[in-house]
Formats: structure tokens, C-alpha cells, sequence
DNA sequence: TGCTATGTTTTCTTTTTGTTCTCTTTTTTG
DNA sequence: CAAAAAAGAGAACAAAAAGAAAACATAGCA
């Protein structure tokens, strides 16, 4: 799959996040306004990224116009109480891996909050000891700051994704794994990027 | 169906949002007033859009005008798809504690069979090594036999419950718990009744 | 009969749209 | 630090949509 740059992921996830709020396929000026930008031409770039990337497709129902995200069409009239977003799978150490069509999983309100919330499949045994395993489907909740103690979605570098307890200080920020036989990683503040806390999990032993 | 434009979809809403503010059906004339247009004609087009797409329907109770809105326009469509029923708390050594008041949960998909579930609340730190701690939510398909090594809901004696590992041979029934700290227990073949087995398990880590 | 209000059609201009282009600025990377 | 990549601004363009305004037909009414 085409790789997305962190831009085009902020103009995916805001999308992503707020197509109940259009009541008609955004025009690149309206998501300009929405995204704080001034240059259709710019935006316009990301969208057509976007698009190649599987993550969006075209709105074809004019010849002129209009975007919404795959596997969503005609969710416009029908106010639909679709689950939440999957978004792909989260392996510590790489970035998000995204899935080339955004699926949706209905999930029980007591493993959600109010705030806008996705899910993500977790890869690997870092958090093996925090009955999180390999596997397992996490409920994130969107957010950029979390307290010390929650397990996060944090980004390092930009570049690497990871599921880890946080525990923040002035000077460095520590993302503790559950696993004792993995180490402890230190970061300094800039390195890292808080996108969501973990807010719900669950576990299927159907054999698929 | 065809498919709309933006500023149709604007008209659609504000006839949708304000039938009830209309004494009878409005005309070209008025609507124009209320849209902050001046022109009959241009409003005209994007009325017979709507028709089209089915998203009104001309009002033909008197010879000459007016418009309302198709049934399917302002529809809730509300599917009940009841959840899994939440029958109560499960706690190793004790029967399964029933709640007064069934409860439904909706459930994913992925977290279930095609079989009848149901859902219960773990209590206890019996199943803590396979990661399914105290309050988790398990679900349940009901069945009453199971293969080894299948998590199982069991009764014991007719008297209390339990969620376990199932080993059972020709002589005995062991049921093993994933904690250091407890001992396998075996029992004779007519002690144990199956309940249902594990396919889905739930967990919240949101502060209530 | 006139008069008015309605829907309907037509012709035009204006606005908005996606799209492409060049250029500058910012960020990332080696 | 320098090169490369990404992001953004802004202009220009063609096509589509939206709108304005006029003209027409019909129905109801005094």
C-alpha cells in the first residue's frame, strides 16, 4: 500500500472523525476552512494522496465534486449508528498499519466514552502482562494529552506507533511496556505524540 | 438513486428540518423567501432534483402546487437488534449470581457465534494468567459439551459455577484454572455439567 | 373580462467547483 | 549544514452549479 505522510494522515483522521458533521460531501474550500488552510490547491494535493491510498475514494456522484471515506457510501440520509472505526493494527516499533478499507465494529457502550473513539488490533506481546495479547482489538479514545498511569497510543519520532503505560515527567517521557522482557523506553517530551487512550478491550477465542 | 448536489442537499434540509413550520404546502414563492432567493426558477430546478432523487414528492391535493416530503425522507430507521442478554456475575466457587433485571449488551460480531450467547461478569483472579481479569465481561455460547482445552463455563454438583480450562478424560473431569496460585481440580464425569464455552471477553478501562 | 398568483421554461450572468500550475516556506533526512 | 521531501499559498482555467430575470401557461377570483 501507498505510503501516507503524517499530514495526510491529520487530513484523514479529521474526516475520519467528522463526517457526521457534513451534511453533503465537503468541498475542498469548506474542509480548508474546517483544516485552517487557505490554498484549495494544498489541500487538494493530500486528497488525491488520500484517494491513491485506498483510504478515501472520489464522490462520483457529480462530475464535479465532493469527497467522502471508502466503505461509507450513502450514509448521508440514514442517520446510522455505526460502530467504530478500525482502523488497522498497531505493532510496537512500526507505524499504524492502516487497512485499505475502514471497516466498523459495533461495540458495547461500557468500552466507550462519549469522545470520538476507534479501534486498533494489537500485534505483539508487549503488553502481554496488562491481559492486553496479542490480537486482542483495543478501544482508543482520541485524545493528545494523558495522565500518567493510562496505557496510550503514543507516536515516536513520527514515524513509529506503539501501546504502552505512560508515565510523563518535565524532562523525559517514559513509555513502559508489560512485559518483563522488554525495557522500559525514554523519550524527550518533542519525541513523542500522544494520539489516544486505551478505553476498551476485547478478546475472541472463535477459531476464524 | 441520483444523486444530489450541495445546494440541493441544503434545500433538502431546510425542508426537512421546517415542514412544521408550513401551515400548508409552501409554494415556489414562499420557499424563495425563506431560502433568501429571488428567483422561482432557479429554486424550481433544484426542487424537481429532489423529485427525482425521490427525496419529495409533488403534493397533488390541489390542482396546482406545493411540496412534501417522501416517507423515506425524514427516516429514523431504527434497527432494535437486540444485544447479547447480560445474565450476571460468575465467580469461581459460587453459583452464577443472576441479575434481578436482564440486561442486553451489544456486542461486536467478531466476539460472538452463530450460536445463542450470553454474557457474564467475571469476579475472581482464577483466569488472571490468560488474561481475563476481575470484571472483565465474558461471552458465552451456550452448548453443553466442549473439546479440550476450550475455556468453559462449568457447574459443579448442581451447586456452583465456574469459568476454567477443560481437560476431561474417560474417569475424570479436570478443570484448570491459569493462576500459580490456584490448584487444578478434578472431578467424576456426573459432577460436571457444561454450561457454554468462551468465545468473546470484554474488558473497560474507563473509570465509573 | 381583467387581475393575480401559481408552476414552468428559457436565456442569460455570476459564483463555485475541481484541477493544474508555479512559487515559497517548512519539515524531514542524510 | 545541505539536499530532498513535504506542505502551503496563490493564481489561472474550464466546467458545473446556482442564481436572476423575463416570458409563458393555467387556475382561481372579483
Amino acid at each position: 500500500m501507498k505510503v501516507i505522510t503524517r499530514r495526510q494522515q491529520q487530513v484523514f483522521n479529521y474526516l475520519r472523525d467528522n463526517t457526521d458533521s457534513f451534511s453533503c460531501p465537503p468541498s475542498l474550500a469548506e474542509l480548508c476552512v474546517r483544516l485552517g488552510m487557505t490554498s484549495r490547491g494544498s489541500l487538494y494535493k493530500h486528497i488525491m494522496a488520500l484517494i491513491e491510498a485506498g483510504l478515501i475514494e472520489p464522490f462520483t456522484g457529480n462530475k464535479q465534486g465532493g469527497i467522502r471515506l471508502t466503505s461509507q457510501a450513502g450514509q448521508e440520509q440514514s442517520k446510522p449508528e455505526q460502530g467504530l472505526p478500525f482502523i488497522g493494527v498497531i505493532a510496537a516499533g512500526k507505524p499504524i498499519e492502516a487497512l485499505a478499507t475502514v471497516d466498523y465494529m459495533t461495540v458495547p457502550d461500557a468500552l466507550k466514552t462519549d469522545k470520538p473513539c476507534y479501534v486498533l488490533q494489537v500485534k505483539g506481546d508487549s503488553m502481554i502482562e496488562a491481559g492486553i495479547f496479542d490480537g486482542d482489538w483495543v478501544v482508543i479514545e482520541q485524545r493528545d494529552c494523558a495522565n500518567n498511569g493510562e496505557i496510550v497510543v503514543a507516536l515516536i519520532d513520527n514515524a513509529e506507533a506503539t501501546l504502552k503505560y505512560l508515565e510523563q515527567g518535565a524532562e523525559q517521557v517514559l513509555l513502559l511496556p508489560a512485559n518483563a522482557n522488554m525495557t522500559a523506553l525514554s523519550y524527550r517530551p518533542e519525541q513523542v505524540v500522544i494520539q489516544g487512550v486505551l478505553v476498551g478491550q476485547m478478546r475472541s477465542y472463535r477459531v476464524h
